[in-house]
RNA sequence: GGCCCUAUCGUCUAACGGUUAGGACAUUGCCUUCUCAAGGCAGUAAUCAGAGUUCGAUUCUCUGUAGGGUCACCA
């Protein structure tokens, strides 16, 4: 409690280069993120490359750029590697004061050194007080004397870790449940080091389906940021749902930014169980965020996505595209299926598709057309749908809603489903229209 | 298997030891309606099991069960 109150919090996001950045991670980083910015603390980013044989710049770009985007913005940013001389000289300390010492191996894979340096075990029990999961205790004797480098110059994974968060001043380490039984280790190695001890929070994992550890061995690139970033998820879903996967603020709020839970979050209401990610409530919240979309931003990006479609049509359309998306990507599978065709052309059909249910007399119909067709004349060239509306309402009212809106509608779009035709006409223009239904009535004559 | 962690609707979750166990997503039905959506309204649905402690356990304790994590010269 005392570190908290006394120093500056200091959290860090440590990922290793060597896989997209997962979508695990992500709230790992956002957490972290959210804690240090909520206590007026710094937040660090550190790559973790000191596999070189597994590291790769992609994925390291791929993380940066990932973390930016949503807008978790480092405030001190550190690469492992550059540690080294660092580490060497710690390294050299444990040996020298007895806390470590160099041991001969015997080779038994591929890459195995006659040589690595172990961490001599006090074989002593191990109690931390984790934020989130209270009192735990490891007893670190089964642990032997583990490997903390394979050289000077080669520190391991739990040496590195410890050696860094001590130089940066680390004060809570935020980090997935995967890591808990690490802790004991690394908390041995602190004690040789003489580093103080951050104060720890483990955070529940997510899972996938089938309850298992996300992985993309198992579970593909659904498990990457990069890859619902691909599909058009909007970063304010992403982080609201992130955020929220094991952690509430308590009440029935469901729609939160990144500013929200900086001043909301509460990491001892972490919740302890891992959470299965449901893409279904992503959708509905990536909905809710393009609702909020300011229309010249949602123009911009459905423009992209329907070349074939633009301008004012475009605009007036743009309501009853959005209409029926969660994703951005949704646009492109519906339109490669012609839901949008309406908006260029009309699809040929048979004229039967003008009839409404068991209607069948073509004269009716061709009269509800020219009635609609005089009424287009006396509307403004791009009427909105509400004066179509009105002036049309009383007559199919009158004449039958069905037997009137129906074939305007399919002579309109040439669809089984569509927007309404007010909607359609207010989309088209009365000479569009006009046009459309003058097809219409030649199919019937 | 050892060690560790976890357990409320299908999913995410709420509930100072006393609630008709609440909300959201999904699902179902209804309304709206010319179609498809959207929208509105309503409904179905949960405390893993068994012992304790207690006047009273979702809540505390123990046991069991189930699930998960971790056991590298990876991070």
């Amino acid at each position: 409690m005392s570190l908290q109150t006394n120093s500056k919090v200091v959290t860090r996001f440590a990922p290793s280069p060597t896989g997209f950045l997962h979508i695990g991670s992500l709230r790992t980083a956002l957490f972290n993120y959210v804690y240090a910015k909520q206590h007026g603390g710094k937040y660090v980013l550190r790559i973790e490359d000191t596999d070189k044989a597994r590291n790769t710049p992609e994925f390291e770009k791929d993380i940066m750029d990932g973390l930016v985007w949503l807008g978790l913005q480092h405030d001190e940013f550190f690469r492992q590697s550059e540690h080294a001389g660092k580490h060497k000289i710690y390294l050299q300390k444990l040996i020298d004061n007895g806390a470590a010492y160099i041991s001969k191996e015997k080779i038994e894979k591929e890459g195995d050194r006659a040589e690595v340096i172990r961490f001599k075990n006090p074989n002593k029990k191990v109690a931390f007080d984790d934020l989130i999961r209270g009192h735990v205790e490891f007893d670190t004797t089964e642990l032997g004397d583990f490997v903390i480098a394979k050289s000077l110059d080669e520190p391991v994974f739990h040496f590195a870790v410890v050696a860094d968060d001590f130089d940066e001043g680390i004060t809570h380490v935020i980090r997935g449940e995967d890591h808990i039984s690490n802790t004991p280790r690394q908390i041995l190695i602190q004690e040789a080091l003489g580093a103080p001890r951050p104060v720890y929070a483990h955070l529940p994992l997510i899972l996938a389906e089938d309850r298992s550890k996300l992985s993309k061995r198992k579970h593909g690139e659904a498990v990457s940021l990069a890859y619902y970033r691909k599909l058009g998820y909007l970063k304010e879903a992403l982080i609201n749902f992130i955020g929220m996967l094991g952690w509430n603020p308590g009440n029935d709020e469901e729609l939160l930014s990144l500013d929200d839970f900086i001043s909301k979050f509460t990491i001892e209401k972490v919740q302890k169980g891992g959470a299965i990610l449901n893409v279904e409530k992503l959708k509905w919240l990536n909905r809710e965020y393009i609702k909020k979309m300011p229309t010249a931003e949602l123009l911009n990006i459905v423009s992209a996505k329907m070349p074939n479609t633009q301008g004012e049509i475009l605009e007036r359309a743009l309501p009853s595209i959005v209409d029926h998306i969660s994703v951005f990507s949704d646009i492109d599978s519906l339109a490669a299926s012609g839901e949008f065709n309406y908006l260029s052309n009309v699809d040929d059909y048979p004229k039967e598709k003008l009839f409404w249910k068991d209607e069948s007399d073509g004269s009716v119909v061709i009269n509800h057309f020219n009635f609609a067709l005089e009424t287009l004349k006396k509307l403004p060239a791009e009427p909105t749908a509400e004066q179509v509306k009105t002036a049309l309402w009383d007559y199919a009212s009158e004449k039958g809603r069905g037997q009137v809106l129906w074939p305007l509608r399919y002579a309109l779009s040439g669809k089984d489903k569509s927007p309404d035709p007010f909607v359609l006409i207010s989309i088209l223009g009365t000479i569009q229209a006009t046009e459309r239904i003058n097809a219409a009535i030649k199919k019937l004559s």
